[in-house]
RNA sequence: GGCCCCAUCGUCUAGUGGUUAGGACGCUAGGUUUUCAUCCUGGAAGCGGGAGUUCGAUUCUCCCUGGGGUCACCA
């Protein structure tokens, strides 16, 4: 039984796109799953679209949602790259000797030809094409210079490109997602295999590459299904097996057409700058378009691996949905372990969080915010002299006289209760409670002020948590500042 | 436009030749509650259309419609 490979091959555009993501995702999954590998190859043979710091980029956002690669690109700690595994050098343009010695052997077995057309005589040719409703593709004008000419031309030092000559028939894609697609070979234009720069393109590349590497599946988004039968042409001609393919659905924005920046965030890095984390990153991503159980919606990354199946990804693309996003952030932050959410959310507040009115404050906090980011304003009012108008105070069914009395008497009780009562929310609770009962007092005319003079906030948590978070000092300051108020 | 792909609530999805078509987000009506959030209980909301196969189609086939992708010396 061969060894199940994959890898994405993200081409370094600067950031990276939560598709990608997906797609990586899958690919981790399925080769994790069967105790594979998973590499990254470094796509980067357009010089012109490369942005630097790309590969440290996309390795870091990996490394930080916890996927690490077995062969490909390491991002040191030192910020520098190496690679490792045995299939290197993983970046393509380190690579260009070995796509030129193929682009070169198509050539020599007739699979292949020179072109020396510029730029302006193709884009006449398709406008014309396009102008009598032909087909739009390479015209093979190349093909009627004669041998000699070629060769003249080549040691004249014209500038060339290497196209592929497609066979006549048809081609067959075989799509463990999608079942066969079948190509007529009249519609496959003779692609471009090696670019008059010297780099080839990314079809010459990634079939060159993926055989090299030995590569068993590849896993890439739906845009690529067009190109794929110039890809299973280039495996027959070079003698290489091609690989298994599996097409994902693409990512959609709400009005379906391809996930694209200026209609939300795309980068995985905005999702992680806004506070999602990286376990409800995954989670959502991955069960966009696939699903291990119809009725259950969290799921951590061991059960996607173990329940992962190719066959079972839908075929049809998907749109984001935010507001599940938010809501699965919303999970995964309240069940994190106390002292691990208070560390995540340290990187947003920008400060190590020693106080434990801070502490717990967040504690409390946690299950009113649906991302990280909502942290600094949400826990203002435990840190700051909040400023607010005494006239809320006042309960609906009593009036301020009544409101301070009521301060009055729950400080009085207060102080009068030992440390201890504030040891947690529930023995806080209880202890003000029977206050209540014992004094035949309503719970509104008593809390609904206690709870203001605490927060300073109509809306905020119950008074026994702000109580639990504030603790005795702090919460006697803040009665008597309400008391001075009315 | 050519080629290719796709089609279950608004969105993400489960599902079957016979189901009251299930779940989740969101929305909504209540309940709990001092407020907010949480939590609990309900509700509205879907098989794009037309033929065919079949005793019976959401499910299988075909057509239509709709949506998407792709047609570069970009990936």
């Amino acid at each position: 039984m061969k060894r199940i490979r994959t890898r994405i091959a993200p081409s370094p555009t600067g950031y990276v796109h939560i598709g990608t993501l997906r797609t990586a995702l899958f690919n981790y999954f399925f080769s994790r799953q069967h105790d594979g590998d998973f590499l990254i190859r470094i796509e980067d043979t357009d010089r012109e679209r490369t942005v630097d710091g790309s590969i440290e980029n996309l390795l870091d956002v990996l490394h930080q949602l916890g996927l690490e690669n077995d062969e490909g690109p390491v991002l040191e700690k030192d910020g520098s790259i190496t690679e490792k595994g045995d299939y290197g050098p993983y970046v393509q343009s380190e690579r260009i000797e070995i796509y030129k010695e193929y682009a070169l052997k198509l050539v020599a077995q007739g699979d292949a030809y020179y072109c020396f057309d510029a730029k302006e005589e193709l884009d006449a040719m398709r406008e014309a094409q396009r102008a009598t409703k032909q087909r739009v593709k390479y015209d093979r004008r190349a093909l009627k210079l004669s041998d000699e000419e070629v060769r003249a031309k080549l040691e004249a030092g014209e500038p060339y490109v290497i196209r592929m000559k497609v066979p006549e028939g048809e081609t067959v894609v075989e799509d463990l997602i999608r079942g066969n697609i079948t190509f007529n070979n009249e519609e496959v234009d003779d692609q471009i295999l090696l670019k008059s720069d010297g780099y080839p393109t990314y079809h010459l590349a990634v079939v060159v590459d993926d055989s090299l590497m030995n590569i068993t599946h590849v896993i890439r988004g739906e845009e690529w299904v067009p190109s794929t039968p110039k890809h299973v042409m280039l495996y027959k001609m070079l003698g290489f097996e091609a690989p298994v393919y599996a097409h994902v659905p693409l990512l959609l924005n709400p009005d379906k057409t391809k996930l694209s920046k200026r209609q939300g965030d795309v980068s995985v890095e905005d999702y992680l700058k806004k506070g999602y984390v990286k376990e409800a990153l995954v989670n959502f991503v991955a069960t966009l378009g696939f699903n291990p159980s119809g009725d259950r919606e969290i799921f951590t990354i061991d059960e996607l691996i173990d329940s992962f199946k190719l066959e079972k990804v839908n075929k049809a693309g998907a749109v984001l949905n935010k507001e599940k996003l938010d809501w699965m952030n919303n999970q995964y932050i309240r069940a994190l372990d106390a002292e691990d959410f208070i560390e995540r959310v340290e990187v947003f507040i920008g400060t190590r969080l020693d106080s434990e009115i801070m502490r717990r404050s967040l504690i409390i906090e946690r299950s009113r915010i649906d991302r990280l980011d909502q942290v600094p304003e949400l826990i203002e009012i435990y840190s700051a002299d909040i400023d607010y108008d005494a006239a809320i105070l006042v309960w609906k069914k009593g009036d301020s006289a009544d409101a301070m009395m009521q301060l009055e008497g729950v400080k009085t009780f207060l102080e009068g209760q030992g440390e201890n009562i504030f040891d947690s929310v529930e023995s806080i609770e209880a202890a003000v409670k029977g206050y209540i009962a014992e004094n035949n007092l309503q719970n509104g005319n008593v809390l609904w002020p206690l709870r203001i003079s605490l927060s300073g906030r109509e809306h905020s948590p119950s008074p026994f948590e702000l109580l639990w978070a504030l603790g005795k000092d702090e919460a006697l300051k803040r009665i008597e500042r309400a008391m001075g108020k009315l």
